[in-house]
RNA sequence: CGAGGUGUAGCGCAGUUGGUAGCGUACCUGGUUUGGGACCAGGGGGUCGUCAGUUCGAGCCUGGCCACCUCGACCA
């Protein structure tokens, strides 16, 4: 067969990869570190693009766009923000070409140069802030809620496809408030959008919580995330929404008159996921047969394949599964007829497997004659022969029930990967043993977090929000500690 | 960027002491097929990653470069 794909036991990472090639989701370009996304990845990114959408506008959000380029002099106003990107940044330091002189095709024209250069944007932050500052001079201007749909550039010196890559889609949102309260609400309001996205339509459970100062944004006060967990044990932060106090409106002198006609400086937030959720979606619920798709995001929620000897016998069964499409479209189900001839059924079950389209329906002159159809949910790959009559409803209470299955084998072995580890030597066992998250007691600082992270690979991960208090002792140090935090190797 | 590996048809690979490139699959045509990746026959497709060197002659030898993979370093 030309399209096996490497097993999870055997190479896991090989087995990603395979998965995102073959199953049609994204290719590599000719640009080092930049990938094609493909049809088949695009759509589901525009499912998923879609639903967050609404979430947004239905927080009291709109969209804007602001330029690729930002002014290199913008990047150096926050300190900690340019330190935390300048070792990635793509510039642009002249603006024309001219013919090579010496035959070799073109070349940059030196007397191009730009007087300033630009920074392709590694995030927002910079030209958005020096555009608010120019929006807001009330409180009656606030908040500003907005969010940008947008490409950014991060020169990462490895890159994986969806998982890390030099260009990657994203959404950035951007809000400005006259009260830190609010900030912080609006920072955890969107975490918990994007946690609920999460887990109702990756069908991928996440932990809620907020960085240690090593792990913060760069410019960021407080930084929330979403983390969940892959099926190798490692973690994979899914969603970040930062709470950036006045640093930027500080830096890009950003200030409100009050109602007592005082001038103060506006409270800051941004927050967003990118197309790294494509990566994650596929960790979650593939298996060796090819993805799984959860059925709210997936492209093709059902696949029909006709099984048929002459163009008489597909006619037949086009007419018979008509009604049933229709009915499918109506009630929003993204349905999929299948009537190529040049290839097998045998063919198209494996592709859409591969595909992860969660429910297929076959059909041949058996199901004619006993008015039934065979239905198959890639989740669990049962097979089973239904009536036609009453189909869709039945369809349709299938594809829930699959997402809600998906979501709780996602859940359980996120569950029993969740560790309580109490000494240092527990600690690297169970990270050698299977990784997983390591619920750990630590003494709250960047030193000891930092060692162990060069002893053992393992960062914080988090810690979780609403997290259980109890007297403890640091697996590292012995110093005491009031909490457990959440430690992994992550992507 | 460091260490290791790979690079030959869309994909997966073979290619002997250096002698002018092949297999499987995919693709095209015709026919037979079709309930788990069909079969037969015929056909098209290659600057052998790239640049240079050695040689009468390079897929093969030498060097530089590029891309990808794995592990580091780096990374919201």
């Amino acid at each position: 067969m030309s399209k096996e794909i490497t097993s999870r036991e055997q190479d896991y990472s090989q087995w990603y990869i395979d998965l995102v090639l073959k199953a049609g989701l994204a290719d590599y370009s000719a640009v080092k570190g930049c990938m094609v996304i493909k049809p088949y990845g695009y759509a589901l990114w525009e499912n998923m693009r879609d639903v967050l959408d609404k979430k947004f506008k239905d927080t009291g959000h709109q969209n804007a766009y602001f330029p690729l380029f930002i002014p290199k002099s913008f990047l150096s106003k926050e300190a900690a923000h340019i330190e935390g990107f300048a070792k990635e940044c793509a510039v642009v330091t002249h603006y024309r070409l001219k013919n090579d002189p010496n035959g070799g095709g073109v070349i940059v024209d030196p007397e191009a140069k730009l007087e300033e250069e630009l920074i392709v944007r590694p995030t927002s932050e910079t030209i958005i802030w020096h555009t608010y500052k120019s929006w807001i001079k009330s409180y009656r201007d606030l908040p500003l809620l907005i969010n940008q749909w947008a490409n950014v550039v991060r020169w990462e010196m490895r890159t994986r496809l969806f998982l890390r890559t030099a260009e990657f889609l994203w959404q950035e949102g951007h809000t400005a408030h006259a009260t830190e309260q609010e900030a912080i609400a609006e920072t955890e309001q969107m975490l918990n959008v994007y946690a609920d996205f999460a887990e109702q339509y990756m069908a991928m459970p996440v932990i809620k919580g907020v960085k240690t100062a090593n792990e913060r944004f760069a410019g960021a006060v407080e930084t929330y995330c979403i983390e969940a967990l892959m099926q190798d044990g490692k973690a994979l932060q899914a969603g970040t929404s930062h709470f950036l106090g006045q640093n930027f409106a500080k830096a890009f002198d950003v200030t409100f008159l009050n109602k007592e006609n005082k001038q103060e400086s506006v409270w800051a937030t941004s927050w967003g996921v990118s197309t790294r959720l494509i990566g994650a979606l596929i960790m979650a619920h593939s298996d060796d047969d090819g993805l799984v798709l959860p059925p709210k995001l997936a492209p093709i929620q059902v696949v029909i394949v006709p099984i048929f000897k002459t163009v008489e016998q597909l006619n037949a069964i086009f007419e018979k599964i008509k009604p049933l499409m229709d009915e499918l479209k109506a009630k929003g189900i993204r349905v999929k007829f299948d009537d190529g001839d040049n290839k097998s059924p045998g063919w198209k079950f494996a592709e859409y497997e591969m595909k992860g389209v969660p429910v297929r329906i076959a059909i041949g002159a058996r199901d004619l004659e006993n008015g039934t159809a065979e239905v198959a949910r890639r989740d669990t790959k049962e097979k089973m022969s239904l009536q036609m009559l009453g189909l869709a409803e039945k369809l349709e209470h299938l594809l829930s029930q699959i997402q809600d299955n998906i979501f709780q084998k996602a859940l359980q072995f996120r569950d029993e990967n969740i560790v309580h580890v109490d000494t240092y030597d527990e600690f690297k066992k169970a990270l050698n043993a299977k990784g997983g998250f390591l619920a750990a007691h630590w003494d709250g600082t960047s030193e000891t977090e930092e060692k162990i992270k060069q002893e053992t690979k393992a960062t914080i991960r988090c810690i979780p929000l609403n997290n259980k208090q109890e007297e403890g002792k640091c697996i590292y140090s012995g110093k005491p500690s009031r909490q457990r935090v959440l430690f992994a190797v992550a992507y």
